[in-house]
DNA sequence: TTGGGTGCAAACTATTTGCATTCGA
DNA sequence: TCGAATGCAAATAGTTTGCACCCAA
């Protein structure tokens, strides 16, 4: 799939859609600030984003919306620190620079950075995803 | 270091003082639970088995003392469920696997799983350390 | 009309912190 | 002796949940 940013209203209501998830205005409002472009975004950030003009959305669906959309497949959750989860609105396969002094994502492309030697799993075990991540810090 | 597990408590409290680590009870006693053998323990499962005969470290201590020996480098601290970090007792470069049905690790070794292609990073930052996840489920 | 979606507040849980007490070099 | 380590309980913070209300099909 060929994106291009942003993803404007009506194409994100096609997209909930699709994913076979009701496009409600909460739902919509939130996926906006997800797929202004791709980003890495806590649960607080697109709260404080959502709610930046007046109060809409409460916490409650913010969170109830992110798993939704996680689960749907929509976002991919990124975690790389204990203390909050990221929502990645860039779905294509890539992987993580995580700076560990300010909390800052950047992505890698899978192009640049590869894993090689996969080993075989024990049988019934079916892999949901690889995650690398590079922790830097400044200085 | 070629290391032969399990590590004994003459041999923890030896650690601990290289690390520059007062080997005091209740941190020899968290480190012999860690270092009976290469795991992947919760903060919780730690303060259960050290506490299973009788009640000898606070649950403060416990997460003081983790703390401590991650920030010393004794021991890993990996991050793949939001909701509780587990310490690694190898500290040897490896990666994991993660079963998100029951919460377990299992490691494998950078000679059967490598990456390649790093990229270099913006002037001033230190890479910290790279984790690869591999995420399974059951079925 | 009726079930899904929402909001609010309370509940939860892993982790951290303040502070008085105890320990150990 | 005296600072470091410990323990307890309270505080914190991200996330989840229970439940009443509301809205769209």
């Amino acid at each position: 799939m060929t994106q291009q940013w942003p993803i404007e209203r009506p194409d994100i209501i096609n997209l909930l859609t699709d994913y076979g998830i009701q496009p409600t205005q909460q739902r919509v409002d939130i996926a906006k600030i997800l797929f202004e472009r791709p980003q890495h975004l806590s649960a607080e950030q697109i709260l404080d984003a959502v709610n930046s003009r007046q109060p809409s959305v409460s916490k409650a669906t913010v969170y109830n919306t992110l798993g939704l959309l996680a689960k749907k497949g929509l976002v991919r959750q990124v975690i790389v620190d204990p203390s909050r989860v990221f929502y990645d609105s860039n779905i294509s396969d890539h992987h993580h620079i995580y700076n560990i002094d300010n909390g800052t994502l950047t992505d890698i492309n899978t192009d640049e950075l590869t894993v090689s030697g996969m080993p075989s799993l024990p049988a019934g075990m079916v892999t949901e995803g690889i995650d690398v991540i590079i922790r830097v810090r400044s200085e």
